[in-house]
This record gives structure tokens, sequence and C-alpha cells, in this order.
RNA sequence: GGAGGAGUGGCCGAGUGGUUGAAGGCGGCGGUCUUGAAAACCGUUAGACCCGGAAGGGUCUCGGGGGUUCGAAUCCCUCCUCCUCCGCCA
């Protein structure tokens, strides 16, 4: 959400903005429902003024035994006057409220303008694997070591959803506890684990609602949902809170699993694991000082690379153009890995500085020692999302007996080298 | 799920319809005193919003929302959170 003050002074930012993201917003009738609006608030504040001086009359009429019935009839009309204008107001409120909620957040200078082909690749680690056969895609791989069971996923839940068996479960685990440990033990984060399931308030504050509804699972009856991504519950954590911004910069990281509805994604990747209604991911989030945001994004998005880089996955760093971000970024990284059998890149992490509009919606403040208190900045990328980790891994590290190697950073956790292929098939 | 109790400022804690945005204490900050510190004493110590160029003025906020009333921290309704007991349960 934006800085109504801010939103007023520079509406033709706000125009050229929703040209880039393709909105259209109609800005005109917003600056006259919010002038409307503060007339209203002038003229109604006053008339509270008088009533607050009148039952002060009052109360020292009655001390004095004196009669204030002349004065009470007068106020009746006065307050009744000032509950219709008050409701009023709150109309007023609600319309430029929800108004203001689909805003979407401004990009930063340094965003590329344009869609997605406008995208600018930043940098890039790594090569891919050489095969001497040709590699194949992660699903039969799956099948063919039977770690990946997706006929029974959809006997127990349907389509895009997956068990992982044996050794497939295993490395689920073993890349989220690994990614743990390093954000934990070496980047300074702090374990964050939350409840899976989240209230309205928290997605409005992160800007999931009110436009993203349909992306996610509601649970019927409750004012209860599947957390979409554990962004919701690491921004929720302080909403409505004034933190002492001397502990600033606050890094947390969470693994969680994450749903989304994949109401807009029919008949895209629809084979395989890559576009799952659940899936677990490990987030890593940051509150920050305003003057600071920008150089954490650079250490957040350095703090995934390094869990690539560990597990020598080839990939590449993008820049999200302004008609790439998501709703509440003012800038983005994406991190897409190399998958041999599609021969391409595919994302799987992506870093965001929200600036204060995340803050804002949340209300998440933080006081210097000396001066006033501020909206702080908070930052979310994917470190990793492990059910594409789990398949980058698997294609990647694919061997021609049809096995697939573990990498070394893997191995304790493992507790092997390798996953070896089924000798028949079998359950 | 059933029964009962409680939510007041950074913290503790008064306050059950009328100068109460809120006594008192603690903590914080500034000062006096002191070689320095402590103690003591004095002062100070929320935020959001509206009008205004500013100075300043005003409104709202006592867990959230709604209601009663000329007027609500105080009365009513509702939701949330915490505590105690019973039941159930991983």
């Amino acid at each position: 959400m934006h800085d109504l003050d801010y939103f007023r002074q520079n509406l033709p930012r706000f125009e050229e903005m929703a040209r880039l993201r393709n909105l259209t917003l109609n800005f005109a009738e917003f600056i006259e429902l919010d002038r409307q609006r503060r007339q209203l608030i002038t003229n109604v504040e006053s008339r509270k003024a008088q009533r607050n001086k009148a039952s002060e009359e009052i109360a020292r009429l009655k001390k004095s035994g004196q009669d204030a019935a002349a004065v009470i009839t007068e106020m009746k009309a006065v307050s009744d006057g000032i509950r219709e204008d008050d409701q009023r107001i709150a109309e007023f409120d609600l319309r430029l409220n929800d108004f203001l909620l689909v805003i979407p957040n401004l990009p930063h200078v340094s965003v590329p303008p344009g869609g997605p082909d406008q995208n600018r690749e930043v940098r890039r680690w790594g090569q891919p694997p050489n095969f001497d056969f040709a590699p194949r895609p992660h699903w039969e791989i799956g099948e063919r070591t039977g770690i990946l069971d997706l006929p029974r996923a959809a006997k127990i839940a349907g389509a895009r959803f997956a068990v992982y068996k044996g050794p497939g479960a295993r490395l689920e685990r073993a890349l989220a506890n690994f990614m743990l440990d390093v954000h934990t033990r070496e980047h300074g984060y702090t374990e964050i684990l939350p409840p899976f399931l989240v209230n309205t308030a928290s997605l409005l504050g992160v800007g999931q609602l009110p436009k993203f509804a349909s992306d996610m699972f509601h649970l019927e009856g409750t004012d209860l949902w599947l957390t979409p991504t554990a962004e919701v519950e690491l921004t929720g954590l302080y909403r409505d809170e004034t933190i002492d911004a001397e502990t600033l910069p606050i890094k947390v990281c969470a693994w969680t699993a994450c749903f989304r509805s994949e109401a807009g994604a029919a008949g895209k990747d629809t084979r395989g694991i890559l576009r799952q209604h659940q899936f677990q991911k490990v987030e890593m989030f940051k509150f920050t000082r305003a003057e600071d945001s920008y150089e954490e994004l650079e250490t957040l998005v350095a703090n995934a690379e390094t869990i690539l880089q560990r597990l020598g996955l080839h990939y590449r760093v993008m820049l999200l153009a302004t008609g790439d971000m998501g709703f509440a970024a003012a800038k983005t990284y994406d991190l897409e890995v190399w998958l041999p059998s599609a021969a391409t890149f595919r994302e799987i992490s992506s870093c965001s500085n929200c600036e204060a509009f995340q803050a804002r919606r949340a209300g998440i403040r933080a006081k210097p020692k000396a001066g006033k208190s501020a909206f702080v900045h908070t930052l979310n990328g994917s470190g990793l999302a492990v059910g594409r980790t789990w398949l980058a891994l698997v294609e990647n590290y694919q061997q021609a007996d049809g096995s697939i190697l573990i990498p070394e950073v893997l191995r304790s956790f493992m507790g092997t080298d390798r996953i070896e292929p089924l000798k028949q098939s079998a359950g």
C-alpha cells in the first residue's frame, strides 16, 4: 500500500507505473473522493470540538445544580449529525482503501521498463553438465529409481501433487536441512517454524489479498487460508508492531509447505513436479532500515546463490522488468536453474525488495533512539524452492547407468553418495 | 468441547458514566547537586489523522469492532487473546 500523501503528490509516477504494468486505474475519481473525504472530516471534527465543549458545560451545570436540559437537547441534534457524517466518512474510507489496496508497488529506478522480454540477465554461474546420452526429464528418472510416485499422489489428492519415496523423500528432507543449516549457521538468519495456515489480515499485509484470492486455497467456514509462501507468515511476525531500530536488520528464514491453487496455470508445466499445489520452500526474509534495503537485497540474492553453488547447479541471475514483477515488489531478481531435459533455465528463487509497501500495509515500524518511527523495508527471497531444487538436482546429476549422483554437500544428510535405479519394476 | 477469570500508556498499577490522554510507582531522557558516580530533588517522557505557509488549533485512540448516552476506560452486544479447572487428543 502506498502512502496517501505521497500518492496525492506524485500522481504522474503512479500513472506511469500503471501504464508499465498494463493497469487501468481511475486516479481522477480517487483524487476527488479523497478531497471530499477530507472536507467532511474537517467539518465533522469542528462539530465534535463543539460537542466536547458542551459536554464540559453540562458537567459544570449539573455539578452546580443548574438545569442543563437546553444544552442537552441542542447537543442531541449535533450528535445525530455527527453520527451520520461519521458513517459517510467510513464509507469514503472503505472506497479509498479498496482502491489503494489494489495498486501495486512502484518499481525502483534501476528496474528496466517493459514486459518479461525486457528481463535482464545479470550474471551466470557454472556450466551445464555434459551428457554422453540424452538426459531424461525428472519424472522419468523418478520413476526408474522409484523415488517419485505421481500416479499414487493423484490417487491420494489429485493432479499436481507428489509422493516422494525412500531416498526421494530423504533427498527432499536433506535439501531443506542443508539450506536451513547454511542460512542459519553461515548467513545469520534465525530459523522460524510458523503456522502453515494464515488469516486474511496476514495476507492483506503482504499484498496477496485482496487481488489474488483465486490463487490460494481457502478453508471453508473459517478465516484461514493455506499459506502460499512463508513470506506471509514472516511478514506477519511483526504485523502492527514497532520494532527497536537498533535491532535491524532482522533476518529470519523458515522451511514451510506452500500451497497454490495454480488457478491460472491450466495446461502449463503439467508433466513432472515443476508446478504443484503443494511444495516445500525455504524462505529468507529481512526487515531493514530504508537506507539499507538495496544493499541487503544484493546479499539476499548472494545467500540464495550460495545454495546453488554448493550444490553445483548451473544458474543465471535475472533482473526482472517492471511488467514481470510481483504486486508488492519494487525490485526483483530471479534465480533460474539449468534443466538439462528441457535445455532451459527455470525459476528456482525469487528475491525482492518490497521497500515500505508491505510494512505500510502490515503496520511494521521501527523506532530509532532519537527521532520518529518509520516503516521498515521488507525483503523476501526463496533460498530455495526445495521441490524445484530436488528436480534440478535429479536431472543435473543423472548418470548413464540410471543412477543419481549425490553432491558432496548432501552426502552426510543422505547417508549415501548415489541413488540407484530399481533392479526391476516394483511398487 | 464445557465452566469460570482477566485484558488500561515502555513496564507495574489506580480508575465502574462528566475538565481522565488517563492518578501513583518503576524504567527512559534532560537538569540541579557532586572531583566522578550513586542517592536525593526538579522537569520531561504515546501515536495516527484533519485544518494551517508557519505559529498554532482540532479530532481520534484504555485488546478489536459495534451499540446505548448530550457525554463511555467506565453500561450493553460481539469477536480476539491470555489464565484456571474439567473433558478429549498427537
